[in-house]
DNA sequence: TCCGTTCTAGAATATTCGTCG
DNA sequence: GCGACGAATATTCTAGAACGG
């Protein structure tokens, strides 16, 4: 993994910038977490400048999926314990929660890795992919056969439109 | 389905507030389709007033996921069957393309939803069946594009036949 | 390998001819990579000087088939660890990024071409060879329609530039 | 065959909305 | 109410696929 995921490193400039912004929002004391002191500044100031959107739900949303934790009753306060002030060369450890269905990977994993002889079932479930294959490509080729048709629709008739405005046109000139 | 994509209303309304930004984006004459006329303004312009981005390659990428297509070589043209000038309802018809990881969720649903008790024959009877299907289904499409290289035809004699009278016009003019 | 690849050539040579288009795209501070400083300038002004074409998004595919990375959220800056300023000589080093059909197109066509597992029923047999012939169909079925679309396309197009010049033509009759 | 151009799709992250305990 | 999460849509970056020179 080569560097942290976007929004971590957003997240932690923000808290690097600190300035005056910390009463807005700034590590806790120790260094393990961070507080927003004031959610409404921290919406409309900060939060358009970072992201593409000033709502403070989205912003914990994201801070949920990867795996903070709020961790006080009385302010905004949140943690993750590969998120520490002066510690980046953690922060890509920090990764989305997605539990990968892992159904897939678990069986691409597993029909490259084993010969896939001996078991007749699959022979029977490749057919029923290829049918569902040609299925969903013969849908495909209706729809395009439906835009040219349209299209068709319309170039017919500007042409014939376009005759008759001609021959008026041509009488009158 | 109660209302459209959101997408797809915002594509509607921005062409709806048509006024002088015409030059910028607008229907086609037959109001079966939409033209860019110019990607810089309409990037930097609209774009940001009915989306969090001005880049015309994300909106392209939306208009491909609600299925629409590029239907000129020298213009931003797009149509989609359930978009026109005027109708309205039929918006709710147009829907995201379903991921469907292609080959991979059609394999493992086919292989889930089938009794495991390893009854080939049924399945390949099933198959059998299937294939019938398609076979069927193919001579329709086939029959389809007949149709349609006949109407070409014809459209593509009126065009040229009538570029070569108007050219005769033009000099005896 | 004698000379870097046409396209890593002029890109280099876009960079090499500063002057005052370093407003349009330069070289970053370091020299490891490029910033597209105006897309808009650079695919009026200099994408057709040295390509068939004006279009960014193109300019981008072929990035990418390179292997050149965007770098930076906020701006169009690319990377490619053989692309620096000043080190000519690595640029042959660029190629083509090659299909590697990936796992899956790969196990599909095993299974497609010969029976999987050796040991299959006759009648799943007979199916294989009923799917593989479907798809042939399918395919042509598909360039047939992509023929109607090219034709389709270009009668569009002669239409409305058609119409486009006589109209000039009308008014100065 | 290889390269370039175009159009569309895949895949990962981001944003929004709603629900559940 | 509240904190966490699922799911749908949106945005971004890269790749697939077809065609043509």
């Amino acid at each position: 993994m080569r560097c942290p995921a976007p929004f971590i490193l957003k997240l932690y400039e923000i808290l690097e910038e600190g300035h005056d912004r910390n009463q807005i929002v700034s590590w806790n004391k120790e260094g393990t977490g961070f507080v927003v002191w004031s959610p409404d500044e921290f919406s409309e100031l900060l939060l358009p400048r970072y992201f593409k959107h000033n709502n403070f739900s989205s912003f914990i949303r994201q801070l949920n999926t990867y795996g903070f934790k709020k961790c006080a009753t009385n302010r905004w306060e949140f943690q993750h314990c590969k998120f520490q002030n002066g510690n980046r060369h953690l922060l890509q450890e920090i990764t989305r929660k997605k539990c990968e269905p892992s159904v897939f990977p678990a069986f691409l994993k597993a029909s490259s890795s084993e010969p896939v002889g001996g078991v007749v079932d699959e022979s029977s479930d490749l057919l029923l992919q290829e049918n569902e294959n040609l299925r969903k490509e013969k849908l495909e080729l209706q729809m395009q056969i439906h835009q040219y048709k349209s299209l068709q629709m319309k170039l017919s008739d500007s042409l014939s439109q376009y005759l008759v405005n001609q021959n008026q046109f041509r009488r009158t000139c």
